[in-house]
DNA sequence: TGTACATCAGTGAACGCGCGTTCACTGATGTAC
DNA sequence: TGTACATCAGTGAACGCGCGTTCACTGATGTAC
């Protein structure tokens, strides 16, 4: 990590770094500039030959987190086996659980991809290929007979609210299993019924 | 608003008041002591005879927030009407519109309660009421067969994750319902799938 | 192969800022006699 | 009904802080000849 010359050489991936280490386990609001550039081992005006602004940095970082997202939901998807019958609640719970995961290991990076550090009114336009992986992964089930085709309107809200809506609340600690259950129990059963609403009905 | 006399009289509610002001739109990390107390027509450090810290004032007025959400559940839940057969999906249906309703009223206290703006590892107990009302709610309906029985485990968390979820996309802008349809219309269908995935099954 | 030079990623000092919190204080209020 | 006094909700000044951002600068790098 020592600077060996005048010349970093990697500055800008070096800020990802510790912005992600700092942002990580605090969220948006513990990022600075400073400290990042003083993890980086340069002087703070350094880093701005870099990045515009903290807030530029901050949607570099969130943009990081969803491209790790969208890795792990495509991972997750990919190595889904099971029976015909069961593929459609597998594939959910996968999805879910590669939700959880990503955000549990980082959980302060995850309120930068979704929280509003911005200005109140401020649109953060973070796009991200994750949610079109569910989509994608949806279409696919509904394809293949394993949704019902005539649900598939929404079903990407229904799943994607309900995965993003444990985690978030799990992520707060707002949410109370008892002993001896972890979250992911509570998203197998939370996504397992999402799947039997999307269930093929005769 | 004008102060006549020394003393304010009514100092502790008019900071919650502009604390919610600050905090509504902005969110927890807009609150500062100082503005609040500004806003208040007093000096800052009178706020310090109310609350012993930013911190404290933060938790109070998430406290302020459970209890309008439980309020707005408890009505909502209330002014049901339905045929025997649409009891269930009626009452989530509201359920959820509710719990939008208030997110969307002052979405920056809403992040506020649900967030975490304190120390990264510190817990933050805001007890409410607001979920216990869910559970009662849910026991009614399978008490009268509107619910099954059998699926009333984690019923709770599968409707509060699903309403809590769609309404934290809503509000950071992350969810895109295209033109000419509201986050009502998207909270119905969510609730929809919802209420029929813990329909009582022959 | 050597040299002049443009480029640009770094430096370090400085700016102005608003913040949380504390302090010794003051004066309004209400109670005991 | 009047008075002495304890209480305590306010004041205003000050503390130390870390921040985002800008500035004129320097020196390493790589390219044109």
């Amino acid at each position: 990590m020592a600077r060996s010359s005048f010349h970093h050489g990697d500055l800008r991936n070096a800020l990802l770094r510790e912005g992600e280490a700092l942002v990580g386990d605090g969220g948006p609001e513990r990022l600075s500039v400073r400290e990042a550039a003083r993890g980086a081992g340069v002087s703070s005006a350094a880093a701005y030959k870099h990045f515009d602004s903290r807030e530029a940095l901050l949607r570099a970082l969130a943009e990081v987190g969803f491209e790790r997202l969208r890795l792990a939901l495509e991972e997750a998807v990919a190595g889904v086996r099971g029976r015909r019958r069961d593929i459609a609640e597998a594939t959910l719970r996968a999805v879910g659980r590669a939700y959880l995961q990503v955000a549990l290991e980082r959980p302060g990076l995850f309120r930068t991809m979704f929280g509003r550090w911005s200005a109140p009114d401020a649109v953060v336009p973070v796009d991200h290929g994750a949610y079109e992986v569910l989509q994608r992964v949806l279409d696919d089930l509904a394809a293949r007979g394993a949704l019902d085709a005539r649900l598939l309107e929404g079903a990407d809200l229904v799943v994607w609210s309900a995965a993003h809506g444990l985690t978030s609340l799990v992520l707060d600690g707002r949410v109370d299993l008892g002993p001896d259950r972890e979250p992911a129990w509570a998203m197998d059963l939370v996504m397992g019924r999402v799947a039997s609403s999307l269930a093929p009905r005769p």
